[in-house]
DNA sequence: AATGTGCATACTGTATACAGTATGCAGCTA
DNA sequence: TAGCTGCATACTGTATACAGTATGCACATT
């Protein structure tokens, strides 16, 4: 609901009517809630309630900045994957540049980055970039049909497959680091001109 | 309880008898298992209840190697520190050297490298690297009588410092680098012991 | 003797009732 | 008319009751 715009940004939650409306009790309710602070996508104020927290340039700029450095980091520690596991990052890449909506293509990238670092043997680090990209997927969803085109991210990914092949990790971590900075300039833009309206 | 061993390790949590013994009902101590849990001490598994995760090297391995990742970056980020920053993290250091008890000494420590990267400009980051101190704080607390001494930190720290005064950015992410990383040998070994007797 | 089934028990997950606090409005005072 | 006080209302935070599932043990069966 808060990704669909049915709950807008900054608007209060009321536990008893969404409650009512979710045909659940409040107390599930307030677990998921909980869980949607964590993952950033609401504010809790002490004996206020829940808040729809705005999708801003700042905190934006703050996750991107974050992904590349833990991305690389697993992939350093994955280093040269398996033939196998190229031979998969491959047949993911293909899904990738045949998925219809945005939707699946925001997934399907999302899980050709967790395939690629999955041999990191850091399941901490793992599961920060899962967290990661859960708060990413907020801004991605949001600006969806403007979204990075599917064969960018195929072009980006083929080309981190390549170095990988010829065992140039240092050219792969190159090649990922752009990957996930490339698609920040136009979300700015977008979030630049909400804000914009805001005002 | 966790940390002092009142709840050891691999025990199941019960909720009616714990909510009782602390005077509270069960629905606010769930959500305070619940903040466990995304702290990494309990683990829910669905309809059994939570359970004490215990502390073993491979987690403590992983936590350690991303901290340096985190902090470094958040240093390079916050660049050299004006005058008064940087006389406030040498008054801090010396409240540090002073630290009677190893529990305050670890929650000195812990206050300095947060002031070290507290200009980074980036909250998302910043929090991240309090919940990771938050993750270490029970290892180290375990640890405790052995625990790093206070001079050795001590001493590092003042390394940073003296970088820091003369402009040398890198110099002092490497001496942070350092820093976070000399912890880990002891407390390594006391693992392995720890995990010895266990069999 | 070993394995399987049924039942009793205990605990988690959910619903609901209750208490206490925030908030807005009406009426009063200056 | 502006500002303050008191009250009504609505919502969050907490306690408790209830439902459903996991678990261990006794008994039966092969």
């Amino acid at each position: 609901m808060i990704v669909n715009g049915t709950l807008p940004a900054e608007s209060r939650i009321n536990e008893v009517h969404l409650s009512q409306q979710l045909g659940i009790s409040r107390t599930p309710l307030r677990e998921a809630l909980a869980m949607l602070v964590s993952e950033g996508a609401l504010e809790n104020r002490p004996r206020k309630g829940n808040f729809v927290r705005p999708l801003t340039r700042e905190e934006f700029e703050s996750i991107y900045a974050i992904r590349p450095i833990l991305d690389v980091e697993a992939l350093k520690l994955s280093g040269i994957p398996e033939r196998e596991d190229l031979d998969h990052l491959v047949e993911l890449n293909e899904k990738l540049r045949g998925a219809k909506s945005a939707r699946t293509r925001i997934a399907r990238d999302d899980e050709w980055h967790l395939l690629l670092v999955q041999n990191c043997g850091n399941q901490v680090l793992l599961d920060l970039i899962r967290q990661f990209i859960l708060r990413t997927r907020r801004y991605e969803i949001a600006y969806l049909r403007n979204s990075k085109n599917a064969s960018t991210a195929y072009d980006e990914h083929l080309k981190i497959i390549r170095a990988l092949r010829k065992g140039d990790l240092p050219g792969a971590c190159d090649g990922l680091k752009q990957n996930l900075t490339s698609g920040v300039a136009p979300i700015l833009d977008w979030l630049d001109t909400l804000e914009e309206q805001n005002r």
